[in-house]
DNA sequence: CGGCATCCTTATGGATACTG
DNA sequence: CAGTATCCATAAGGATGCCG
C-alpha cells in the first residue's frame, strides 16, 4: 500500500507536500516585490512616496497590493497620520525585521553571484546554439 | 539637477534600480518551484521521476520548465545516462550549493513562522471585517 | 498624498496528446 | 522515462481616471 510514498523518499520534510501552510510563506516570497520593498523598509520607515521612488520601477497598484499583502501578514506596519494632505509611513514589524536579516542576505548573493549567474547562462546558450539537432 | 535622486535617499544599494542586474535573480527566486526544487536537490541527486513526485503538486511542465532556468544559470546540473528507458538525473552544482544554504535558512523560517502569519492574517482580517466603513 | 476601481494586455500555468 | 508541443483558462500586472 502505497499511501504516503513521499514521505519515505526524503523522510518528511514538510514544505514539499501541496497542503502545506508553508508553502504560503515561499507563495508569499515568490512576488517580485515582496523582497524588495521589506529591503528598502530595512534601513527604517518610509512613506508611500518615497518607497515608490526608491523602488525604480514599481506602479502604484502594485505597490499599495504588496504593501497589504505584507500588512496583512504582520510583516509590515502601517501608521496614518491625519495631516492634510494625510502622511502614511510604512515600517517593518519585528517579524518584518525578522525575515528581513534572511532576505538581506539573499539580495546580498544575488549582488555577488549575478556574474557568474550571467555567464552560466551566455555559456548555455552557445552550447546550445552549436548543437542545434542537425537532422 | 535631479538625475539620480533615488540613490541620495538611501545611499546606492542597486537592487533597487530597474535595471540592475541582480533583480534577475530575485526575479529567478519569485519562481513558486525554485526555492523547493533546489531544497530538493539538497540532499543529492535526483531523477525527474523522483522529483516529480516528491514535489507534490507539480505538473511535468513547470518541472521541466524549472530545472531548465535553473540549469541555464548554472545552479544545477543534468547528467544523463544513455540507458534504455534513458535516466537523467539532476543535482546542485557548488554554485546551487552555496545558494541553497541560504534558501534553506527561508524555508526553515516559513516553516517555524507560519502560525505567526497565519494569526497575523486572521487579525488583520477580523478588524476589516469590523471596520467595514460603516456609512 | 495615498489610495481604489476599471479596463485591458500579457504572462503564467494546467491539461492533454504525442515522441525518442 | 523524460521529455516536447499545443491549447486554453486564469491570474498578474500596467494604464488611466477618480476620490477623501
Amino acid at each position: 500500500m502505497y499511501t504516503t510514498p513521499d514521505l519515505r523518499e526524503l523522510g518528511g520534510a514538510n514544505v514539499y507536500l501541496r497542503n502545506c501552510a508553508s508553502r504560503d510563506v515561499l507563495g508569499l516570497l515568490s512576488n517580485k516585490w515582496v523582497c524588495l520593498v521589506l529591503g528598502s523598509l530595512s534601513s527604517g520607515p518610509r512613506r508611500f512616496g518615497a518607497l515608490r521612488r526608491h523602488l525604480d520601477g514599481i506602479t502604484q497598484k502594485m505597490l499599495t497590493q504588496t504593501l497589504r499583502e505584507l500588512e496583512r501578514a504582520g510583516l509590515v506596519d502601517r501608521r496614518v497620520f491625519p495631516t492634510t494632505p494625510p502622511q502614511v509611513e510604512y515600517g517593518l514589524t519585528p517579524l518584518g525585521e525578522n525575515l528581513e536579516t534572511l532576505l538581506g542576505s539573499v539580495r546580498t548573493w544575488s549582488e555577488e553571484h549575478i556574474d557568474a549567474i550571467t555567464a552560466a547562462r551566455a555559456a548555455y546558450d552557445e552550447r546550445a546554439a552549436q548543437a542545434p539537432k542537425p537532422l
